[in-house]
DNA sequence: CTTAAATACGGAGGGAACCTCCGTTTAACA
DNA sequence: TGTTAAACGGAGGTTCCCTCCGTATTTAAG
């Protein structure tokens, strides 16, 4: 199962609510993989055995059970940027890490969908999760950018923007390979931005 | 009005026909860039002052209509690309037209939803219209490759998608000024490519 | 253990959008 | 002017979204 939750304070929340909320989280999880997350929520809750009610009242808007469905990932994502920080040097972590977030949108197919969106909004909806990615992101660059490894006169989301882009259409065969590529280019003109614009 | 439409044989079409096909190709139009490509299709019918039946027989499918709407657009860019070819060195040919294509994307903002689709599927919808984009950057690319100017190992269009990527989405204020930047570092990018896999 | 109160369940049903189907209307051509 | 092919338009079936509320279950107090 995929969630804690916490009480604050007050009564204990009920048993079959804590159930139905990890088996809808689940199934949804299952589901959007399959099926991107525009799958329908009646199939989901029908999937996960509960009624269409309750998926909503644990979930309030599709938003709230994608950004749910994908708080782990993005969590693991956010572990990731910390430990390449500690032990790779600042260019090399940022290009591993931007390859790892090619890989988490190749693992499931439906996530390249959710994940796009979730770099989308700056204030909009996924702003928790979103935040989480952002910060690895930042914390990344930052680092290059301090070493002298890079320079960087833009908002380093729209770099994973670029990367999401490319990876969240049609499947194609060598589509991980274009991300790839792709982050590879980046980083290399990166390492000498500003100095293209000589038109 | 916005199209001519081709009758290859036989009798003539109807004038009803004509017309009620270019209003709802401008309604469309109009529609599509205040409220992106997924307006309803019963408002934009309503708003032509046809019925939906008669939205539906000009344009099977949504996807047929957004095509219509957007192919002025796409044949504008791809006139642009041979213009910007015969004018400028090849470097800057390519760098001036990706940044045409964001300034379309700015224009109307439902578009960007809109290219970002038609660059989207390989063989999927759009294909027409989507054809003339790829063949565009493709014209582009292989002559500042030939050139000399950039190593090129990915997929040209692969480029395109990034800048979309960082386009379609969220009106954020310096967003156009995002996507401009972004085109200068895959173009620094590329004229290295190939070295930064180092890691 | 019993019981009252709080909490959660689930699905009926209203609304919106999609798309099809077909009886009616209209324009083209002789 | 008459015939006929083509086009019109909207009613209505389908699917999904989401809300609302009567019923069922759990908790915890007595």
């Amino acid at each position: 199962m995929s969630d804690r939750g916490d009480q604050p304070a007050g009564r204990r929340p009920r048993a079959d609510a804590r159930r139905n909320r990890a088996r809808l989280l689940d199934t949804a999880k299952a589901i959007f993989a399959e099926k991107g997350s525009a799958a329908g929520l009646e199939e989901i809750a029908r999937a996960a055995g509960v009624g269409i009610g309750t998926l909503y009242r644990h979930f309030p808007t599709r938003d709230a059970l994608v950004e749910a469905v994908y708080r782990n990932e993005t969590a693991q994502l956010a572990q990731a940027a910390e430990r390449l920080a500690a032990t790779h040097r600042p260019k090399d972590a940022l290009r591993q890490w931007m390859l790892l977030f090619v890989d988490h949108m190749a693992a499931k197919r439906g996530m390249a969908e959710a994940l796009n969106a979730l770099v989308g909004g700056p204030s909009g909806l996924y702003a928790a999760t979103g935040a989480q990615v952002k910060q690895a992101m930042t914390l990344l660059t930052d680092r290059a950018v301090a070493a002298g490894d890079i320079r960087l006169d833009m908002d380093p989301i729209d770099l994973l923007r670029a990367v999401a882009g490319v990876a969240s259409l049609e499947p194609e065969p060598d589509w991980r390979q274009a991300a790839e590529r792709l982050v590879d280019v980046l980083i290399a003109g990166l390492e000498r931005a500003g100095s293209a614009g000589a038109a």
